[in-house]
RNA sequence: GAUCCGGUAGCUCAGUAGGUAGAGCACUUGACUUUUAAUCAAGUGGCCGAGGGUUCGAAUCCCUCCCGGAUCACCA
């Protein structure tokens, strides 16, 4: 394996040289297993006692990748990452003889390695596995980013996520803490008494949200479907079979704009409890929320992009048309044509033929959202846009319904739901008739959805949460496509 | 979809007025038995995003296109 290498050729080239050699040596590049005592984190919490220039008798071993290496000619030095954390290692001429502290040094940054020896202090403090045995576990043929700098090329870091989570470390983290919230949500929900249950991806009617969806095709069953934009109808037709406390944690699909907080496939978490309504609902989620917040930081509080978030419940609660006042010095009592006027002040199309209703959720999403950084309920919003929602008790212009804003995202969605099958059926009419004056992403009919409702469903409150966003916040993230691992990319022709 | 910024060695980045393409890290060779961005010495490594154009000569100027980022627009 130590041979002359011919200085001229590339250093993949030289990878799989060295790779041959060891082959042609009789032993196997890629073996098949390694048995670990040892983890490097816990490895290091066990060996944090030992004093200066201390060493422990104990044999452990560990395996992973070598991130350095520090050469000293009868001696060297490199570090090992696994996924807990990373150690120095030590080795030299006495323990392992010339020939095998040479295979040692001549192992590459990005050779994965099982090691055993014992550890020990070195003179500057570090703990150190000192190594008696090593064995190649994975010959790493490509080279990796600079030690220092690490990878920096957002494009190669989200297509190569890989090389992102090798380089820096801290993105390891980032979907480590994904996992754990994800799993600490599901935990939750369990001890609410709520059931994960499964709902179609592949929809013949897509429903349950405003967007446009994507296409594609049974070949077998000659049939065209379409991957779902929501989880709501499927859902709540469970609701209706029985079911008084279900969610689902799915992907869904929108064929839309791609921006630092849309992802063409995103994770939605919705839920529905009978017999609630949206307060019920509203208390759900800030209790939820502000949960996994005090468990990932021990307070209420989090650093979000050099903002410092406040989720101590209750949440603040601002009814849409108090938040338009506040924010747009906007009366949603004026006449049409000042609500029209404010839009187009606003940037409306005014080739757009437009209602009450979408006027003032146009003004909203123009001039509230963008002011809105602590987490806020923003209540009550018109009728027209909320097709599946129930209407506002006193207030039949309204429907009873909240978004949940936090660092300017949209967050959390909410209403207590429609359950009324005839008020049902002349909404889904008035998206039809939406649809048929050209707003493409208008809800379609579902007509099994309003048969379904005419079994009866209990009064219920539902509930749909971006996970991709919470995680942007929970892990101080500017981008959603931090938070994905693998973020959607065009094609490199 | 619009605007702006970017794409140079495996990685991080320089690159003069248009005149043979650079550094650091990594890699190779040598020295070095407690270093940690190890150090010292000597080397290797490039279709300068792609394609056209101007020019004696283009990484550099012009045009078109591709990919990415940011800001808008639409959305969650």
């Amino acid at each position: 394996m130590i041979q002359a290498i011919d200085p001229h050729i590339t250093e993949e080239e030289n990878r799989s040289i060295k790779m041959t050699a060891y082959r042609e040596s009789g032993r196997d590049p890629y073996p098949h297993n390694f048995v670990r005592t040892h983890s490097i984190q816990p490895l290091l919490q066990e060996f944090d006692t030992l004093g200066e220039e201390e060493s422990s008798e104990k044999i452990v071993s560990i395996a992973g990748r070598i991130i350095a290496k520090r050469g000293h000619g009868k001696a060297t030095f490199g570090n090992l990452t696994d996924q807990s954390g990373a150690i120095q290692y030590y080795a030299n001429i006495n323990r392992l003889g010339e020939h095998v502290l040479g295979e040692l040094v001549h192992l590459d940054v990005g050779d994965i390695i099982g090691v055993s020896g014992h550890v020990f202090r070195s003179k500057r403090g570090e703990i150190t596995l000192h190594i008696h045995e090593f064995v190649l576990l994975s010959k790493s043929l490509h080279p990796l980013p600079e030690k220092f700098h690490g990878l920096q090329d957002k494009e190669t870091r989200y297509r190569q996520r890989y090389v992102d989570l090798i380089a820096n470390r801290d993105v390891l983290r980032v979907f480590e803490t994904r996992s754990k919230t994800i799993h600490q949500l599901r935990n939750y929900l369990a001890d609410m008494g709520f059931l994960e249950v499964e709902t179609p991806v592949l929809q013949s009617i897509y429903g349950g949200a405003s967007a446009k969806p994507f296409k594609t095709h049974h070949n077998e069953l000659g049939q065209d479907l379409f991957l779902r934009i929501a989880l709501e109808l499927p859902l709540k037709r469970m609701v209706v079979g029985g079911f008084e406390k279900i969610y689902e944690i799915g992907r869904v699909f929108r064929n839309e704009g791609v921006s630092f907080k849309h992802n063409p496939e995103y994770t939605l978490l919705e839920l529905y409890q009978a017999y609630a309504d949206y307060s019920d609902i509203m208390q759900l989620t800030e209790n939820l929320l502000s949960t996994l917040v005090r468990h990932l930081s021990g307070s209420y509080t989090i650093e979000y992009q050099g903002e410092i978030l406040d989720f101590t419940p209750p949440f603040r609660r601002i009814t849409q048309a108090q938040a338009l006042m506040d924010y747009a010095q906007v009366d949603v009592n004026s006449g049409l044509e000042v609500l029209y006027s404010k839009a187009l002040e606003l940037g409306l199309d005014p080739s757009v033929e437009s209602v009450r209703g979408e006027l003032i959720n146009f003004i909203y999403d123009k001039a509230v959202e963008s002011h809105l950084i602590q987490p806020v309920f923003i209540i009550d919003y018109p009728w027209e846009t909320s097709p599946l929602a129930k209407r506002k008790r006193g207030n039949p212009d309204l429907v009873e319904r909240f978004e949940l804003i936090i660092a300017r995202m949209e967050v959390a969605n909410a209403y207590s739901e429609l359950n009324d099958p005839i008020e049902q059926n002349d909404r889904f009419e008035d998206q039809r008739r939406a649809m048929e004056s050209g707003w493409d992403e208008a809800h379609h009919m579902d007509s099994d959805f309003v048969t379904a409702l005419k079994y009866g469903m209990p009064p219920t409150g539902g509930l749909g949460i971006g996970i991709d966003r919470v995680i942007m916040l929970l892990t101080n993230s500017a981008s959603i496509r931090d938070v994905i691992a693998f973020p959607h990319m065009k094609d490199k022709k």
